[in-house]
DNA sequence: TCAAAAGCTGGCCGATCGGTCAGCTAAGGT
DNA sequence: ACCTTAGCTGACCGATCGGCCAGCTTTTGA
């Protein structure tokens, strides 16, 4: 034996996260991932169960952080809703960038994934905390729309310290809110 | 001869579009397009020389709009550069909705195409163009990253009014800014 | 010391992909 | 009436995909 199972399994996830962000879960073979990670094919397979089980594996950390903000979220409503909103979005999406590019790539395939949480309560629940400022319903929609686009975008190949990235991304989604931003 | 070879011809670049906008390029096998198109797999490769000359193809209409764009920002500076840039692009966007929404999910594989104008000169003066107004460098980066965002989301499957979005689009941009909207 | 188990691999499988080709059908010019 | 040609298709090809398996090597522990 090479390496231990945990050093190999963390080393193949690490391979999978970056070629998945980067070239999309369809747009990456298991070949790729196991030459990135300096192993056969085949013990991908003995790692995994397929090529599934990785892309689950490696979104399961996201699951519960994200159903934590919905529950956050069912306390408020108003600008505080909002505010918690943005706040809690962009705090996941810096925390869990590859993994949000990789879900948002491949969105209509991806999003009914068993180890998220139920994406149509959260999405609701995040309309309308978002929509609480906007007097329209087609406000909110696209209110909505383009957080989700600031998101996407700030889990790019940006490489900005995150506390600056942070800052700008709070600020700029406040602005598009209509919120004050101190 | 079932239908005229132009007729063909718009039916599979139709039935293309729409799939490749929903599924992703790499997400459509041309099995799918020609029973969308309702005609044999053969029978595209009859009127098009493979599928990549059918992406070509329907990406055509936009290449020479973004160079008009790029050609009518480089004459501007300031506020007056960064209004222009958001109408240009909300108007592109708009109106090759679903073209965007496959350049944007590809996006690292399909950016730099011959069809396409040269897209890090287009990509430079709609920084300087949207940055005349941000104090910081990481600003200038995110504000041309979230308008990407932006336009990317409502390429979407909305289905407002056109006249109703582009209005919505354009607020919502000119806020994130920090330009008046009137 | 030595069998059991863990880690790993080359080689193979069926399915599906983009693409080719010989040939069929029907429209159009003479 | 006939032949050319445009439109179209089923069958097939090589490549690549995800996944499987027999078997090898190395570690482990009784």
């Amino acid at each position: 034996m090479a390496r231990s199972a945990t050093t190999t399994r963390a080393d193949i996830l690490d391979s999978a996260v970056r070629l998945f962000a980067a070239h999309g879960f369809r747009g990456t073979s298991l070949q790729d991932i196991a030459t990135d990670a300096g192993c056969s094919k085949a013990s991908l397979l003995y790692h995994f169960t397929n090529k599934d089980a990785i892309l689950t594996e490696l979104l399961a950390p996201v699951g519960p952080e994200f159903a934590e903000l919905e529950g956050r979220l069912a306390g408020l409503d108003g600008e505080e809703a909002a505010r918690a909103a943005v706040a809690g979005l962009v705090d996941l999406s810096l925390r869990f960038r590859l993994q949000v590019k990789i879900l948002l790539q491949d969105v209509d395939a991806l999003l009914n994934r068993p180890e998220l949480p139920d994406v149509d309560g959260l999405t609701e629940r995040l309309t309308v905390a978002l929509s609480g400022r906007s007097a329209t319903p087609q406000a909110r929609v696209w209110a909505w729309m383009a957080m989700l686009g600031i998101i996407l975008t700030s889990a790019g190949e940006l490489t900005l310290p995150e506390e600056t990235l942070r800052a700008e991304l709070t600020r700029g989604a406040l602005r598009t809110l209509g919120l004050q931003t101190d």
